[in-house]
DNA sequence: TGTTAGCACTCCATAGAAACGAGTGCTAAT
DNA sequence: ATTAGCACTCGTTTCTATGGAGTGCTAACA
């Protein structure tokens, strides 16, 4: 049996209703709420059919009709392909973001935290957005410079202009001179190249080099490794766990408490973008619902993500978590205007710079 | 009427019975429970007194009592002068921290979160901490780099060894020699200055000396102006939020939402931090029970603070947050030790660098 | 005079019973 | 194919015991 067009109404009706109310819905509500003028005789026997199909589920025999993970599916898959040409709805909150975005702030950090503050507040979800993963990325100044006379400061900056400083401590104060040689030395050497591709056999060459600031050098080098240790785990902000007490469904003692764990462990979430990187097939939008989530302690929740791509192959997550029954059509409609923001305007600004 | 000895001690009883159990605590338990051997009548006499006098509450007729907050300040008092000597407590969990701070990283702020972390795991409470702050510093270094013709890194070191860094665009490239007459100019007028004190009469004069780089130099004095702009919001972290769960005296969706929207909008954590340093009166401990915490969220909470300090007048705040039924004693001696390790350990570290 | 045993009383917590009502499935009529 | 009608199910809410923990008070005791 497939669904005809009245089945798929009726599965639609239900829906909408329960992600408004949260309740099961019965036969008699849908009778009344779709314009099929169809009794509640009728509905409870399309019902049926649509139980028998899985699509949605009865929580105990003389309750209403709630959405399955097979119905909430089909829903979201049918409404994404409808709503490609109303992206222009939700406009309203993401101008404000738009805004912030144009007056950026010289720390990303700080852009990224605002952001996902703004969509908790404007979803009532909770909301995470990974900072951009840089891969594969080169070096593109290195400098050391005397901070007071036993106190090196190293400065490091790749491409996509991430810069990583760090203090060292020696024993016997630089004189100017040998602090120009050693610059020297060390950008002739290793800029250009992908941090990656730094090898013992290159260390050592330039220790070599380096004559007595061999040790000096060692450290330098470190901090350039610290770079990529930096990267591996992904800085992650979350912003609106509170909002998960506004349904009922995820506010017992137990989620609520794996949830907010979830959200201060920001480890586990990194999975989550893992996969939606690795997932990604082009729209750039990914609805986990229930139990597809890969994080575990989410799977009485659904989790929206977008990718986001600024210019040099960076590229970041941005999350929406909220029940089973969030509005999935508003979510992935800002999502969407959102990331398309992103993507335009990052790329723009980062030209002129 | 005053508090002789025994009242005390069945006060005493009350008060550990009740921190244990979570539930109100009669006169049968206390007659078994404490060494006096008096029958649960004569408690009840004794209760009934120390109920006129405050220090216990009766949370309906036919229940045991409940210590007040100005039974949990007398007991708290009367803890901390008792525990004086026996600081080595609580060592266990903090000769892990030891060795954390021992192989500090360079980052303090994953020193920082790891330790709140720790704490929070250790006390079952939760915990936040601080960064330093940093006042009144002084410039200690300033420079400008040319990263690719179109880009200039300033970085800027002040005292205490905080680095900033941000990138400026111009229009049209800089030659090595301007670069070097620049970060002269810079240097040899701001070296040693206290932020604070830069004023726009420097800064104008600087931009006239600067000739055509006049902008430039604009530019490089908002990124140092911006040093002190991230230091007004305090950097907190925090850890075991989750751990309020374990305390249904907190755990009812109307108090968890609050508490956890506290934790996550760090800021009005700040308001205790800046409690804690302005309030200190030497010991460096402090403890608000119930309503004395100056967060409102927080009126069902108990707050154990301790401020630590390392080396050039640089404070933080190590902050516990549970129930009024915390384990004062062992959170108290914890942060003590935990305190004077970071006193002492930071500036010894801090001395061989 | 301080302590204790005993007792009536209070009141919360728990469990069960009863009433309610939303919603269903089925049947028979249209 | 649709619908009205009806018996039935089952979760929710409300009410009513019942039990027990704990108290305050009184009277007896050392």
């Amino acid at each position: 049996m497939d669904l005809d067009e009245r089945k798929l109404k009726i599965l639609q009706a239900i829906i909408r209703n329960y992600l408004e109310t949260g309740e099961p819905v019965g036969s008699r509500t849908i009778s009344k709420y779709t314009d099929l003028n169809l009794s509640s005789a009728t509905i409870r026997n399309e019902m049926a059919d649509l139980e028998e199909l899985g699509y949605i589920i009865q929580p105990h025999t003389s309750a209403g009709r709630i959405p399955s993970d097979k119905g909430y599916r089909l829903y979201v898959d049918h409404m994404i392909l409808e709503k490609e040409e109303q992206l222009n709805q939700a406009t309203q909150e993401v101008k404000e973001m738009h805004k912030i975005l144009l007056e950026r702030e010289d720390k990303m950090e700080s852009v990224l935290k605002q952001m996902a503050k703004m969509l908790a507040e404007n979803t009532n979800y909770a909301t995470m957005i990974s900072a951009p993963q840089v891969r594969g990325n080169k070096l593109k100044f290195i400098q050391i410079s005397r901070v007071d006379p036993r106190q090196i400061l190293t400065t490091i900056v790749v491409e996509g202009n991430v810069i990583k400083n760090s203090i060292i401590s020696v024993a016997d104060p630089l004189d100017d001179e040998t602090l120009l040689k050693l610059n020297i030395l060390l950008n002739t050497n290793l800029n250009g190249l992908a941090i990656e591709s730094i090898n013992l056999a290159m260390i050592s060459k330039l220790k070599q080099q380096a004559g007595v600031y061999a040790d000096l050098v060692g450290e330098v080098m470190d901090v350039v490794a610290s770079v990529i240790k930096d990267d591996e785990n992904i800085e992650i902000y979350t912003s609106g766990a509170n909002n998960i007490f506004k349904y009922p469904e995820l506010a017992d003692n137990q989620r609520a408490s794996e949830l907010i764990t979830t959200f201060e462990e920001k480890q586990m979430l990194s999975e989550l973008v893992q996969d939606t990187l690795t997932e990604d097939k082009g729209t750039g939008i990914q609805v986990y619902i229930g139990n597809e989530t890969p994080v575990k302690t989410m799977k009485d929740c659904s989790v929206v993500t977008a990718t986001y791509e600024l210019e040099e192959g960076m590229k970041g997550t941005i999350g929406i978590i909220g029940p089973r029954r969030m509005d999935y059509d508003k979510v992935i409609s800002t999502l969407k205007t959102l990331k398309s923001q992103l993507d335009t305007i990052y790329k723009k600004s980062d030209e002129e710079s």
